[in-house]
DNA sequence: CGACTTTGACCTGCGC
DNA sequence: GCGCAGGTCAAAGTCG
């Protein structure tokens, strides 16, 4: 089994943007498959999918360019709150935005996953934050990751490649939903916490909170640096993207998702790949292999969840800098 | 049987 | 100092 080429499972998005992008046109996509055991002319299909591989690269670096506008126009955006914060301290706070300290904190260093500008939390406690000496001291890295799950799933897991132990749950005041707190169980000298609780203002979206950093890699990657040689425990972070001057590239890890439709969806992969290159095979057959690949990741609200996750994680930790 | 979750009690920090 | 609210502990329950 040639698992090695496949460790990281990565997908560029030059190949596949066309079925990762929202709102994805089915009509074209299935009219133009390729259909096992049916003849076409090879010059014809190998035409349209020039043309469609133009088309699809125009797409990409158009999608490129706006989110190249949309990360300046968040800077402007950002400066802009900075200096309406210094002219203007401390107004308009309302009782249920007078969080306890830690909040505060953890929105004032939010700087790697503040994604929800609109969000009146975040935008309060940020006023709030900025007047008090004693939240200079930062004791540990805080992030925070926005996950949209189905509404109906209450069990506020998140699935982010590390090993979690849940140790307490609590009806927090502005929010009816329980918030879980979890610590890192995969290594006992593990500082970090997790604070996991459903937004309010969008039951279907999770917010996670992270405290402090994991002193031990993750257990997948642990795995393979011990010389596993098994292809589905290989991997690195659960999820990142990178934007690349090139064109953005995804890395994920499906290995420790334990939702079943994932790691269906990961040996569906493999096997696909597998097939790819073992076949030899037309530009057509490798087309509709990438697509079929494609759509059954975009099927999957955790993955499409961790995707956005990774993404914007990396576009603001990438701005930051 | 061990690992994990649940949940009520307790601790701690902060505002009044 | 008191009360409130968030955070943590730990015993009991659950599950594989």
């Amino acid at each position: 089994m040639d698992s090695s080429s496949w460790v990281d499972t990565s997908l560029d998005l030059n190949a596949s943007a066309r079925s990762l992008r929202l709102e994805t046109p089915k009509k074209e996509t299935s009219s133009n498959l390729f259909v096992f055991g049916k003849k076409f002319s090879v010059k014809e299909e190998s035409g349209a999918l020039v043309e469609e591989l133009n088309r699809v690269s125009a797409e990409n670096k158009k999608l490129t360019e706006m989110l190249t506008a949309m990360c300046e126009s968040y800077n402007a955006l950002q400066s802009q709150l900075m200096d309406l914060m210094s002219k203007n301290p401390e107004k308009e706070l309302s009782p249920a935005s007078k969080k306890r300290k830690s909040e505060s904190i953890n929105n004032e260093n939010n700087n790697n996953f503040g994604i929800h500008i609109g969000n009146s939390e975040s935008s309060s406690t940020d006023e709030e934050s900025s007047k008090k000496p004693r939240e200079e001291i930062i004791k540990a890295k805080i992030s925070r990751v926005y996950v949209r799950t189905e509404a109906s799933d209450t069990t506020l897991v998140v699935k982010d490649g590390y090993q979690w132990r849940k140790y307490g749950q609590k009806v927090t005041r502005d929010n009816p939903s329980p918030r879980a707190y979890f610590k890192c169980s995969f290594a006992p000298s593990c500082p970090v916490k997790k604070k996991v609780q459903r937004s309010i203002e969008d039951q279907s979206v999770v917010v996670a909170t992270y405290e402090g950093e994991h002193n031990h890699l993750p257990p997948s990657q642990m795995e393979a640096t011990s010389g596993s040689s098994r292809c589905m425990s290989l991997g690195s972070v659960p999820c990142s993207a990178s934007l690349n001057p090139t064109g953005p590239t995804i890395t994920l890890d499906l290995t420790k998702s334990k939702s079943s439709n994932s790691e269906e969806i990961a040996r569906n992969i493999i096997s696909n790949k597998q097939k790819m290159e073992s076949s030899s095979s037309s530009p057509e057959v490798r087309k509709y292999l990438v697509e079929q690949m494609a759509s059954s990741l975009t099927k999957d609200p955790n993955f499409t969840a961790a995707l956005a996750a990774a993404i914007s994680g990396r576009m603001f930790s990438t701005k930051s800098n």
